[in-house]
DNA sequence: CCTACATCGTTGGCGCGTCCAATGAATATC
DNA sequence: GATATTCATTGGACGCGCCAACGATGTAGG
């Protein structure tokens, strides 16, 4: 069948990017049967693991925007897998909890997913998926430290241009800008 | 600063996305400096490397749809790296070209995505990289094989339902069939 | 030849995940 | 008290991966 460019294929950025592709696919039909989806699945993690939260908390912990843990919870919330009610400490914030049903989901989108890490690692015998394991979640760590850019209370300007600045200009449509 | 469930953590394909956002980022970073996105750098390769194509031909080289195959091409026709031209021998087709400027702009984002590998493998020692690669390769090889289910010519397989009612089917999923 | 069938390009649409900007309420800090 | 910060929410954008359907074209079979 028709080959893929050397290109691509040389990259780890790619391999990477493909095998997640999988991973994701994998991981979608896993909580797809039970009308979940990624976020759900974080977020039912962390209220399991640290209790109680609110959502600005909730996203921190599952690296998920603030606006995302907002529909996220919503969704939830409908399902029955979560509570939400306002603090009575801080009244900006609410406080999500997770009622046994969404304890219940939780082991049952948790169950599937170990079936998926099986799926995802096929072929590979115990020790190198343990390798494999090992490398990743080194370079993940690298890669989440500094990520916090702290506005540093006081005054720390942090000269955040929208940066749409693009080079060659054309018509592009370019964006990004993450902080 | 906060913890991230163990939950997420403990699980290969967990780290392999949320490695793989890093990984896309750095990419975006790089070619999105020059107007470019992910698809067009998978074109303009796959074009370098074996020549002008057919659009369908690309999307099978590059594991793109063909619709965004139209869509990418369309960009990359606007910024005049490559031209589509109708093919004499089969009327159906497009024969894509890349043209110089179309060239120019691939190296440029091949030595960009150069250095995103460096960033991306950041702290890892070549040995490691070496490793890390390999195995990230063969997992996706492996993923990669039995994905083309063949329509089979003559007499329709597939009960191909809409997509969300997938239910237990057991491993197989009934995938795509990209190809 | 004529009828299926497969392929190609195109349009239009969906879902998910990631992100940003801005608003209004509440709180913290000075 | 004035200012800055945090929080929840809304509304939007973009990239990538998909799918369904269309019309035009090409290929096989009978």
């Amino acid at each position: 069948m028709e080959e893929t460019p050397a290109r691509l294929t040389a990259k780890p950025s790619w391999l990477l990017t493909q095998l997640a592709v999988h991973a994701h696919r994998l991981s979608s039909d896993g909580f797809g049967e039970m009308g979940a989806r990624g976020y759900h699945f974080r977020i039912l993690a962390a209220l399991d693991e640290f209790g109680a939260a609110s959502q600005a908390e909730l996203g921190r912990r599952c690296n998920m925007d603030r606006s995302d843990v907002v529909a996220a919870i919503n969704e939830l919330a409908e399902q029955g897998f979560v509570e939400r009610t306002p603090d009575p400490d801080d009244r900006r914030r609410n406080m999500v909890t997770l009622t046994e049903a969404g304890d219940r989901q939780l082991r049952r989108i948790d169950q599937a997913l170990d079936q998926v890490q099986d799926d995802l690692l096929g072929p590979l015998p115990a020790e190198d998926r343990q390798t494999l394991t090992r490398l990743l979640a080194r370079l993940l760590t690298h890669h989440q430290r500094g990520e916090h850019r702290q506005p540093t209370t006081r005054a720390g300007r942090a000269s955040s241009l929208p940066r749409s600045t693009r080079s060659t200009g054309g018509t592009a449509s370019g964006r990004r800008m993450q902080q």
